[in-house]
DNA sequence: TAGTGGTCTAGACCACGGG
DNA sequence: CCGTGGTCTAGACCACTAG
């Protein structure tokens, strides 16, 4: 065996195709789970290249999560665990900027006292008022998902006209003026849909829906901003792929 | 300003220390999101270090979602959005492998002709036999989840003694003796528990659940593990924090 | 064309793990 | 102690983007 690299212009990246090679050998089973792969200095002189490449290759691999590297002691091929998977919200992302397809429709806005709810997790004072809106997104003409949001009133930035008006738009929050946000936390939860929501997103299936719960902090670690979607999960499919696909 | 790094031993690697204190920047607003951050080589220069220390750093805030580099063209501070986020399974992985704490009992199992879901998705003939398994897992005296699984059944190789007796294990598709898979596909789905579940489960909650799917391959492409976890929500909460917090 | 990030080298020393 | 991975340097050239 011994592949060699190619360091032509215009191939894959040296670091690149060692990846592939070593990939190689943990799909056929070469190197088998739990065993160790040569080290970095070996496989360095092995295939005629420096240190940091072969870094970097195996770098790749680690990212991949099909080897762990321990200080000291070496860099093992990972068995494959149900745990240790990662979900991410593509699927969303796609739909919530792709600024051609969507729409928003609202539903429902108004100022309200806070409740205790939305209160304690905004930090506001008891009857404080809030903002409460209700929307529905609207992806190539389908409906996608509903988006409940509250927000701090505060009465001398009048955010609620640009909230209301927006059909389109890139952060679904505040306006696209804002700035952003400094961090927020994100929850996925399983939830049953309710009827009116059910009919509003005109889903006919199961009624099983994920809930995105959210909470943003602006730079002065403020919460400013808790809401959450419900999302059908046929819009959304959560899925990963694990271990060596397509080498 | 201009914060010079440490090069003392026993202090945090350079490239971490630069990290910070470009993160910090970020955080107080000194670098807004959209913007360009200074070039890599400018960086360099500034602080003193190499070209790869410099890069190190940055590709610490990349992948923690903060900055974004396009070649060519620069490295961005990233907006915060919804859809760029990931939840990992990092609570249902430190059950899984908590080998002190952790109980199987068997529900059920027996040999079966495949029904027409799980023929299809493990490769199998019609009516060919396959082993049902379900068991209750339970994580400190308390029940975690419910697991079904479906594996293709070879009278060659009786795995079902192993499956049957086992009360504790690290990988819970197969017995410990299997080499492992060489990759596998897992979907989460929001799932509302059925009564007998939540009686297994003990729970009193609202009924929402996490189902989730997996399908295993071996090192010849063939499907061989099939089947599915019932966990409820509050057993495994997927919470995913965004931005830069505790600077 | 100038400036950016991407790849790569051939060294060096440090920090950790296990025998 | 030795071998492992982790950090770091001071260069080099390539590939891409934008003015």
């Amino acid at each position: 065996m011994e592949k060699a690299v190619e360091k032509k212009r215009g191939s894959l990246p040296v670091y690149s195709q060692l990846a592939m090679i070593i990939k190689e050998d943990i799909a056929t089973g070469r190197l088998q789970p739990g065993i160790r792969i040569p080290s970095e200095s070996k496989l360095a002189k092995q295939y005629n290249v420096s240190l940091m490449t072969i870094r970097q290759a195996i770098g790749v691999l680690v990212e991949e999560g099909l080897v762990k590297r321990v200080h000291g002691s070496g860099t093992f091929v990972r068995r494959i665990e149900v745990g240790s998977t990662t979900f991410g919200l593509d699927g969303l992302h796609n739909v919530l900027t792709d600024t051609n397809g969507l729409q928003v429709r609202v539903l429902q806005t108004n100022v309200a006292r806070a409740g205790g709810t939305e209160g304690g997790i905004l930090e506001l004072e008891e009857e404080a008022p809030v903002i409460l809106v209700k929307r529905l997104i609207i992806h190539n003409n389908r409906p996608f998902c509903l988006q409940t949001a509250y927000l701090p009133f505060d009465p001398r930035a009048p955010v609620v006209e640009s909230m209301l008006e927006t059909t389109g738009l890139s952060d679904l929050f505040f306006s696209k003026k804002q700035h952003g946000y400094k961090k927020g936390t994100l929850r996925l939860l399983p939830a049953p849909m309710e009827e009116q929501e059910a009919e509003l997103l005109q889903e006919e299936g199961d009624g099983a829906a994920f809930k995105l719960e959210y909470i943003y902090f602006d730079f002065k670690d403020k919460p400013c901003a808790y809401g959450w979607f419900i999302i059908p999960h046929e819009k959304m499919p959560l899925v990963s792929m694990v271990g060596v696909w397509n080498e």
